[in-house]
DNA sequence: TCAATTTTTTACCAATTGGTAAACTGACGA
DNA sequence: TCGTCAGTTTACCAATTGGTAAAAAATTGA
């Protein structure tokens, strides 16, 4: 008898979601909500479609599912900015922890802009009881360091904007971003690059 | 008798294209292709389904239009890059010309980006023969600019993914920006941040 | 006015899609 | 050895979807 309450999950029940996730987050990343099919989510993860719905209760379970053990990953390097530590270098810190996940984890981060994208339907409640308070803290903590004198007078809030956006258009645009460049590394020189930016916009003037 | 080579269309033809375009706009953009369908395209033109289907030939067509045309829009403000002008006021004349289209017209600001989310399938084409090359050249001035001394030393096209980037994000993440921030208007902020963020970053080091 | 043409509607359809029912398989403990 | 139950497959289905055929209505030009 399956209790809904936390059995234990066998190895084979942990092996097959993890299947059933790897590739869902594929087709989803690929071919957005709309677009992706249970049919080639199963057969991504090398399953019948029933035995993916033994899994899981629908498409929407599996989207969500994946939504939420993103966000828990997403949100770590933000919840890691330390009132303590130097200001520039904190934020130049998170800048750098940003842009690797970008570049490391485009599929997440392709699934994450394109759940906002469409109004975010999913995570709305997210955003309002998670994400906001969390912003708001760190936004309280970057505008303490301007007054201390230890940063340049920026908004805190259009700061974040500009680092989530520079970062993530590394995975969101890659596609773009691959035509337009020959260069081998584009890595090395978007650090460099917003290494550059940033240190120059955050640099306190004195 | 149509023929295939341009009639000139009919008062009722450039009405109903137009409704139809404005209504695939919406739908597209909101549900991403794959989410939307000829209905829901054909309802927010007050259209029946074959009747759309009469003015284009399906789905596809119709999202390939809505992207062309948009495309011409978009890439005017860069080709307006003037060699001639002050660079640094060159450059965030165009942050601020791509920041007011990203306000004002959202909606194609998303198509875009859902487009390249999904390994711009439909326009990998026009990337590589008309944005290149006209990205090339602009890159090119940049470099122009640096090495006269007038701009800081910045990758050109690592500068033009951060000029996209942010002013895109807000429109592509508007979801996520409306629900962190309280503020009343956020345009006059967002432009003040940009302005701020880009000149720190490009003004020449004398 | 009336025939030719454009536009719109009605009635369909084949394919796909998310999902279900129920039979089947196989491992494991008593 | 047998019953139990997790896991899998087969066969299916109703709804939706992109699209078509053809008749009906509206418009236009002579």
């Amino acid at each position: 008898m399956k209790n809904a309450t936390a059995k234990k999950p066998s190895r084979i029940q942990t092996r097959n979601r993890r299947l059933i996730l790897d590739s869902a987050l594929e087709v989803f990343s690929r071919d957005g909500f709309g677009g992706a099919t249970l049919d080639a989510i199963a057969k991504g993860a090398g399953l019948s479609k029933p035995n993916v719905l033994y899994y899981f209760e629908g498409k929407t379970e599996i989207y969500v599912t994946l939504l939420s053990q993103l966000l828990e990953t997403w949100l770590d390097p933000l919840v890691e900015l330390d009132p303590q530590g130097d200001p520039v270098e904190e934020l130049l810190g998170y800048v750098r922890h940003k842009l690797d996940m970008a570049l490391e984890l485009p599929a997440e981060s392709k699934l994450f802009a394109g759940e906002i994208l469409q109004g975010a339907p999913s995570i709305a409640d997210y955003l309002k009881n998670d994400l906001k308070p969390l912003f708001d803290k760190k936004c309280s903590i970057i505008q303490d360091w301007i007054a201390q004198g230890k940063l340049a007078d920026v908004d805190p809030a259009h700061l974040m904007f500009s680092i989530w956006s520079t970062t993530q258009h590394y995975a969101d645009f890659g596609a773009q971003i691959s035509v337009l460049l020959s260069e081998e590394d584009p890595a090395a020189r978007a650090h460099q690059h917003l290494e550059q930016m940033f240190r120059r916009l955050l640099a306190p003037v004195n």
